[in-house]
This record gives structure tokens, sequence and C-alpha cells, in this order.
DNA sequence: GTGGTCTAGACCACA
DNA sequence: GTGGTCTAGACCACA
């Protein structure tokens, strides 16, 4: 997967973004360490500060633990993730349908987007 | 309706995105002459020059004009109205698909926004 | 002759440099009246402030004169506009000589426009 | 070289005039770093929010691209360079043509300019 | 250090 | 009143 930033957020809220839904969706595991700062920053071509800025966002979340000189571990609480993705599907959700009725989107424009999905 | 901003983007781009839904929903038609650069910062309690950057956006997308001293004003071609809100409407699907997948969203889960929004 | 203004300068000063040049070119002749700033106001399509502003910038060049409610009158003075016109004329000729020069035009670019301008 | 703005016309057009003439004489070649915001800025003597605005201006039109915190740099596209340098060769005769004939300028006066622009 | 955003507020041209 | 330009200066993200 290639490392693209958007532009219209901060580069660091979308790493975070982006390795908390690896963590959600099980590319890495509980209490499994994730990738050195250093690592990341390679990957994503950005300052290591960014990477590290990020990591900070995640454990303010709760997501993540440091555990000092061996690395970021995913969070053992299996309940803190899951709270955590059910927080985002409830955002997903709300955004999507707020901004649906702002776009008065019609039923055959959703009922494309359902085929799409349900694959 | 309140104006609050997302600390994630900038300002100017969020107010930019607000008064674009209110022309695509048709709160503004086309034509129509929007509110001044004055008023809105007052209502949005942000600074004038904010509200300037914002305009000056929605300008460059075409789909409102400046007509000098008179003001600003929806554009009267409703092709680049349609178009804008196509893309849009694209983007938001898009979005909607790639995030539900990354969260792993569920047919369950799916069902209940639809009940939702299809009120 | 349809006018039209070009965003880049103050409309008052464009319309300044109109009537001067108008005088110059012997349009109105030394003595003759002028058209009332109403008049102008409704060719130009301007608000009457506009043109008072642009009449102004004459009366302090001393190529125009006002006499109360006799109307506004071109100066009898020829010495004054043929001064005037050598001033344009030479500010024009260094202001093309030196953007030449910064664009760096070629001998045939040059040689196009003489063909253009001599007829 | 100094920097001296005109009354006549927005200071930072001005600016962006000058930096485009830069990039079209050759002064920055394609690909090439421009200075800072704030180095420009301090040797314009203005407030580095009217350079950041002629850099817009520059972007908008392409000559110039913004690569985030490394800097700004001329455009690689040679074409979109010469198109540029094209344009304003044509907009300058165009313009000289227009006024000269306005001001009746003799053969003459056309052959004194002549001369020196041929150095 | 570099770009980007934002505020608070002034001043001008134009209607 | 309306848009446009500009200053002086702060604060943030990123390298």
């Amino acid at each position: 997967m290639a490392w693209s930033f958007s532009g219209d957020k901060a580069v660091y809220l979308q790493i975070a973004e982006r390795i908390t839904v690896s963590i959600l969706s099980g590319k890495y595991l509980p209490s499994e360490q994730l990738p050195s700062v250093r690592q990341l920053a390679l990957e994503a071509a950005v300052n290591p500060n960014t990477v590290q800025h990020a990591f900070c966002e995640l454990e303010n979340a709760g997501i993540i633990v440091s555990k000092g000189t061996q690395g970021r571990f995913v969070t053992e609480e299996t309940q803190v993730i899951e709270n955590c993705r059910k927080k985002l599907v409830k955002k997903l959700f709300n955004d999507f349908a707020s901004k649906s009725k702002e776009l008065s989107v019609t039923k055959e424009e959703l009922l494309s987007i359902l085929k799409e999905i349900e694959l």
C-alpha cells in the first residue's frame, strides 16, 4: 500500500488514522509490536518527527502503548480496540448520513453504492 | 444553523464546503446573491479575511462569481453546479465504501444506517 | 467605442487615461467642452463619483479646467497638451524598451510588430 | 535590483509579474528553487502575506509549484514557461501597438526607440 | 527554517 | 455598505 496524503489534513493525523485502521482490521494484533518510527518514516517518506507525533496521538487514545526502548505495541486490551472500532463506525455512519442528506442523495444513487460494498 | 469548526481542517475550507453544500442543496439558487464577506464573518465568528479566502476557493471552482462591489453571486450555469454535486456524491460514496471495507463493516451494521437514511 | 475596464487598475484611473488620450488625439480640441460627469457615467456604466474622481486627476494634471457650473473644458494652453503627449510617448517607449529586454524579444519578433504599426 | 512599486497596481500583482519575468528571462531555471516567502518579503519590504498572495497567483498560472515545506520551485514543464512568455510578448506588442496609434506616434519617433532597443 | 493559516484592524475604490 | 489589499504578527505542521 502506498502512502499518500491529502493536503487537507495534517499529515500526522492521516498517519495516525491509517495505523488505527491497520490495528482495527487486524493487520496488527493485540500485543503485537509496531514498526519503528524510523521504519514508518522511511515507508511514508516523511520526517521521523511526524511519525512520532502520530504515535503520540495513538498513545493518548490508548490503543497503543510504548514500552520504552523496546518499541511500541498494540494494546493488549481488546476491549479498547473494540470500542475504538465502534466509535469510528458510528462516526463513519453519522457523517455519511448527514452528508447524504445535505446532498439530497436519491435512493437510486444509494443502491449503486450498496452493490459495490456488499461484494 | 450554528457555525462550528473541526480543528482537523483549515477553517476557510470548512466554510467553503459549507457554502458549497448550501448552494447544492438549493438554499442559494443560481444567480442569487450570497451574504457579504462581513456578514458571514460575523455569523461564523471568524476574521473577514478567512471568509475571503473561502470565497476565493469557490470562485476558482467556478460555482460563485464576484461582481465587483455589487457582491458575490451563485453562478448562473446550473451545469457547473450539477457537476459539482456529482463530484461530491462520488467522493462521498468512494470514501464511505473504502472506509467501510477498512473497518470490515458487517451487513447488519449497514442495514442499520440504511434505515436511518431512507426515512 | 465600448468602455471596458481591466480590473488590474483602479477604474477612475482608466477613465482618466482614456479621456487624456481623447484630448491628445484631438477628439476634444483645446478649449472644447467635455461631456458632463453624468453623461460619461452613463456611457461608462459607472457611478458618477468615479467619473468625478477621474476628472479631478485631469485637473491636477492641468489638461482640463473646471469653469464652475458651466462644465469642464480642455485647457486652452496647447503647450500643456503637447508636453503631456511627449511625456506619455516617452513613458510608452521606455516601458516598451525595458519590457522587451526583460522578455528577450528577438529582432524577428520586433519586425512583426513594426509592420503592424506602420500601416 | 531594487524593489519599487507603482501605486497604480496591487503590490502582489507587481511582485508576481516580477518573479514571472525572472523566470522567463532565465534568472530562475526550470525546477530551480525560488527564494522563500520570508526572504522575498524582506527584500521587497512587504508583508509575508503579500508575497504569499503573489506566489498563489503564480501557482494558479502553473509556472511555479509548491512542494510543501521544501519550498517553491519553478515548474519543470518548459512548455508552460514558453507559452507564458509568448502570451506576455503578444500582450506587450498589442498594448504597444494600440497605444502608439492612440498617441499618433510618428515614424521618426518609432525609429528613435528601435535604435535604443536593437543595441 | 519553510509554507500555511488566522486574527485584528486599517485603508482604498466603488455604488 | 461591499469587495479588495495590506500590515504586523502569532501559531502550527513539517523537515
